[in-house]
RNA sequence: GGAGAAAUGGCAGAGUGGUCGAUUGCGGCGGUCUUGAAAACCGUUGUCCGGGCGACUGGACCGGGGGUUCGAAUCCCUCUUUCUCCGCCA
């Protein structure tokens, strides 16, 4: 949610930055003013009136502490028409109020002036790229066809256990799971990040604070009973750590990361280009969340984006970073990158993950702020996460990519955590 | 799941209808003293929304929501959470 200040003082900017996004903004802004303004108005004249029925109310008590319960009877009668017009002038207030947050609301993030113009995907920015496109042999064969030969990955068990989009992964296959988990947070503790291990089902507030409300509903599984809703990442519960706090300035940036299963609807979202791993149900993912100071917060973002691709430089897959252009970028986001590894079977960029700075925009909603030492007034942080890694993607390109006539290789980094070399057939 | 108790500022903990946004202690910050530090002493110390260039000033907030009353931290209803006991249990 972007704030009422910015929007009050430059709006016509606010109009202009979101035509990168492509969105026409001058309604809602010029709503939002309308509204702010009759607001201000409602509150001066609740305010006064308030404060009248308070001085009022003071003078009866002294009255009656002194006894003189006639005067304080009139003045009683008096009162009542007061309380009236404050009744329906804070009434007023708060349906202003309300309906000017609703229009906020609406407004997406402002885009970070680097964020290129564009529509589509075709439109974003490929920063870097690096690791080599693998040569297969003949009869190589895509991650859905591995999955059965080697009896790692079970789509049909899930079908049966759950449904679609719920595979079960089976002995190797769980191994590598496992590991590929441990490797992601043990790189993301050596690089300063806190390991959190978070609840997987948030409440309403947590859902609104990082943005899934009151939008996002349908693509989040929702637990009717308890009114809770199964995480889509590590980012809801994570981030919401920092709803209604207050930070010292000298405790940012925070880092933190997470593993958790994630839960995705994926409502209308399907096709022929989502078989296999590429687009499930539930998935493993490791996350990074930061806290930085609105100052140093691009620098955060790098420093995400170097750790990201370091992992990607590990596992030895070939990957290329872009930058995402305005009609690409999330909702809540300034400024995101995706990181795609090429999946050589399908001869596809797969996205693996996504690193955003969201500047002030979460942290508005979740009302986290920071103070300077020995500052009295108190400034939003900014927020930015980013996948380190999502899992399925990975295990896609890692099981294309590696693929030998004799099996599947595991990368050397990766071979403590799992504890052999070669994924095969079961004899 | 059953029965009971409770929820107050960063923390502890007073306050049961009238200048209470709230006594006090601890912690934090500033100062005096000291070569420095500690101790002691003095002062200060919540958040949000308005008005004002500013000094300053109006309003709201005592778990959330609603109600009673001229007036609510205090009374009533409701929800949530926590604690104790019992039951169940990884």
């Amino acid at each position: 949610m972007l704030t009422i200040n910015l929007i009050r003082e430059q709006p016509d900017a606010v109009v202009e930055r979101l035509k990168i996004k492509n969105f026409d903004a001058a309604g809602i802004v010029s709503t939002v003013l309308d509204l702010d303004r009759r607001r201000r108005e409602l509150q001066a004249e609740n305010d006064a009136v308030q404060a009248e029925l308070n001085n009022l109310s003071r003078e009866i008590g002294s009255m009656m502490k002194e006894g003189r319960k006639n005067e304080a009877e009139t003045a009683k009668s008096g009162i009542s028409k007061l309380k009236e017009n404050q009744k329906q002038l804070s009434e007023s207030l708060d349906e202003v109020s309300r309906a000017m947050q609703d229009e906020l609301i609406r407004l997406p993030n402002l885009p970070h002036p680097l964020v290129p113009a564009g529509k589509t995907a075709e439109d974003n920015v490929t920063v870097r790229s690096g690791g080599t496109l693998p040569e297969l042999f003949d009869g190589a064969a895509p991650h859905w066809d591995l999955i059965k030969r080697y009896d790692i990955i079970d789509f049909d068990l899930g079908i049966k256990i759950t449904g679609a989009g719920f595979p079960v992964y089976k002995g190797k296959g769980a191994r590598l799971q496992r590991a590929l988990v441990n490797f992601f947070l043990d790189e993301g503790e050596k690089a300063g990040y806190r390991e959190i291990e978070p609840p997987i089902v948030v409440n309403e507030d947590s859902g609104f604070g990082t943005g899934q409300l009151p939008d996002k509903e349908g693509q989040m599984y929702h637990v009717g009973i308890d009114n809770l809703y199964l995480i889509p990442t590590a980012e809801v519960p994570i981030t919401n750590i920092y709803r209604d706090v207050i930070l010292d300035a000298s405790d940012l940036p925070i880092r933190n990361i997470g593993y958790t299963p994630c839960f995705r609807r994926e409502a209308g979202s399907w096709g022929s280009h989502v078989r296999g791993l590429n687009r499930l149900h539930q998935f493993d993912k490791v996350e990074i969340v930061q806290i930085a100071h609105p100052d140093s917060s691009y620098e955060a973002l790098e420093e995400m984006v170097t750790h990201v691709e370091g992992l990607l430089m590990k596992l030895g897959l070939p990957y290329r970073i872009v930058r995402l252009c305005g009609g690409d970028i999330s909702f809540t986001s300034a400024m995101t990158y995706d990181f795609e590894v090429f999946s050589a079977a399908q001869q596809r960029w797969l996205e693996v993950s996504s690193t955003s700075n969201f500047e002030a925009f979460q942290a508005n909603r979740l009302r986290c702020r920071y103070r300077e030492k020995g500052a009295k007034q108190t400034t939003l942080c900014h927020t930015l996460n980013g996948s380190a890694l999502a899992l399925p993607r990975i295990v896609a390109a890692l099981l294309e990519n590696n693929q030998t006539p004799d099996g599947i290789r595991i990368p050397a980094v990766l071979v403590p955590y799992t504890g052999f070399e070669l994924i095969s057939c079961p004899t």
